[in-house]
DNA sequence: CGCCTTGTTGAGTTGTATCAATAGGCGTGG
DNA sequence: CCACGCCTATTGATACAACTCAACAAGGCG
């Protein structure tokens, strides 16, 4: 593995990259698409005093299920698998992190889910206390933060229908949909996705085996929905199908019917 | 159906109940477990004026997906369920909301779910501007909506894990032992729960069919892990062993295996 | 007392999981 | 530069958990 910036240090450490740490937040390429945007321009070098800039290898579990939680985290590079574990091993992917976002929602005295990282992941962390601290004094942050766990609360609710509701190729097709630019957006003939987690990954996410995503992919790429142009690379042909097949589109206003059969 | 309370009304309609509003909130018997306990109880006349209490009928469907957030809700009595359709029809119940609950976190401009009374429901519904200026007064409101959405976020994430990779019957004893009194509380031989919920609900909920929640019922019967009482209630007669099918307790330590086999 | 909705149970089907074997990538070392 | 080893991906064969369809029972209400 070229990484030169790494240490020996077997999971993670603290790391300034070179920079002196009061400047970190002025470079960061990921500040205006995450809660540090809520910080104003002129008081980023106490943002870098705050917080602190670690890398983290791939495969480092860098949070813990159970751990106490006094941190949180925003990612800067890389991505990240959002798991949980059941006591046999089995195991729910409830997301993927990348640039941009925060971590560290925590209902109780424990973190309810585990972090891994996928590629070389940077993030910055910060305590419990020194975020809290910084709610008080930038009230955006406050809104911010409130504003991230909506969002994140509705995509769950869109996920639980994923997982209660939808055939395995409709899983599929919603996450290579969700993955692409936002809906409405330029319609390229071919958009081209890149995937870092593997098969598995994609499997725990979406509630399926590593074998049915394989399948599944081979099946949309023979009906030339889209493209596998690489192990984790693939091209989507028609962007359309794809949506419809992701049901993503609002239902009418009509009675609900329940318990509607999938084949019929 | 025996309601004086209700108005011709086909849908809902405000009611005062015959009290003046201003002293609505001081009677509130969910203030204390609910957002609002963020108002010092002087200002509860304001809190009063702020919103309008509603009272819904079974079936009554007051909030749609797709409509305008503009408004949050709280209930006050009885229970609804909380879900999202796929266009086809096919529904998934994201969670079922009782006495207390906070309702009505949007992302963007529209709701993302329905809400829908299972029975007489009585709730109060706040503007979303009214809500605004109270948060704006009373921080700690800011606060506890801030603790309701991670706690959601939380117990989402837990359903995810349901939803993806348990089995009918750990699925059917989550639900269960999800609705006990809090874990470590007083094992009583036989606690008896009320399910206000028909079979349909459940199996929506839990991402099944209706066929398979009576089939799991009835196993678990035939096992004496629960007792079936009536259509809606259910007695536990083995709760440890409800919540250790539940898997409930935290993984131990231990490298995450990735797509553990249920049936090995 | 009968209608109508909801719940229960049975029979058969099927989508997806499991088990198994092969193929492909990629880094290491000869 | 190629052979080897290891890991991930892919494809095939089979099994089974849960679904669908269907018939009947139970309960609530007019």
């Amino acid at each position: 593995m070229p990484e030169a910036l790494l240490e020996p240090n077997p999971q993670s450490f603290p790391s300034l990259l070179g920079r002196p740490p009061i400047a970190r937040c002025h470079i960061c390429t990921v500040r205006r698409v995450s809660v540090c945007d809520a910080i104003p321009e002129n008081h980023l070098p106490d943002l870098a005093l705050s917080s602190t800039e670690i890398v983290a290898r791939p495969g480092t579990i860098f949070v813990e299920e159970g751990q106490q939680a006094d941190a949180f985290f925003n990612i800067s590079r890389g991505n990240a698998r959002i798991y949980k574990l059941l006591p046999d091993g089995r195991r729910q992917i409830v997301g993927f992190a990348g640039p941009g976002q925060f971590l560290g929602f925590a209902d109780g005295e424990d973190f309810a889910f585990s972090a891994e990282a996928i590629d070389i992941v940077t993030y910055c962390r910060f305590s419990r206390s020194r975020l809290q601290a910084l709610r008080s004094r930038f009230p955006a942050m406050e809104k911010i933060v409130l504003k991230i766990a909506t969002a994140e609360l509705i995509a769950a609710q869109q996920q639980m229908v994923l997982l209660g509701r939808k055939t395995a190729r409709e899983r599929l097709a919603s996450f290579l949909a969700a993955r692409l630019s936002p809906a409405g957006g330029a319609r390229h003939p071919g958009e081209s996705l890149i995937l870092p987690m593997s098969r598995t990954d994609i499997a725990d996410y979406l509630g399926l085996s590593a074998e049915t995503i394989c399948r599944t992919f081979a099946k949309l790429a023979r009906e030339e929905l889209i493209e596998i142009a690489g192990i984790s690379r693939i091209v989507v042909r028609d962007r359309f199908a794809l949506e419809i097949l992701a049901g993503q589109t609002v239902p009418v206003t009509e009675s609900p019917r329940r318990s509607v059969s999938v084949h019929g």
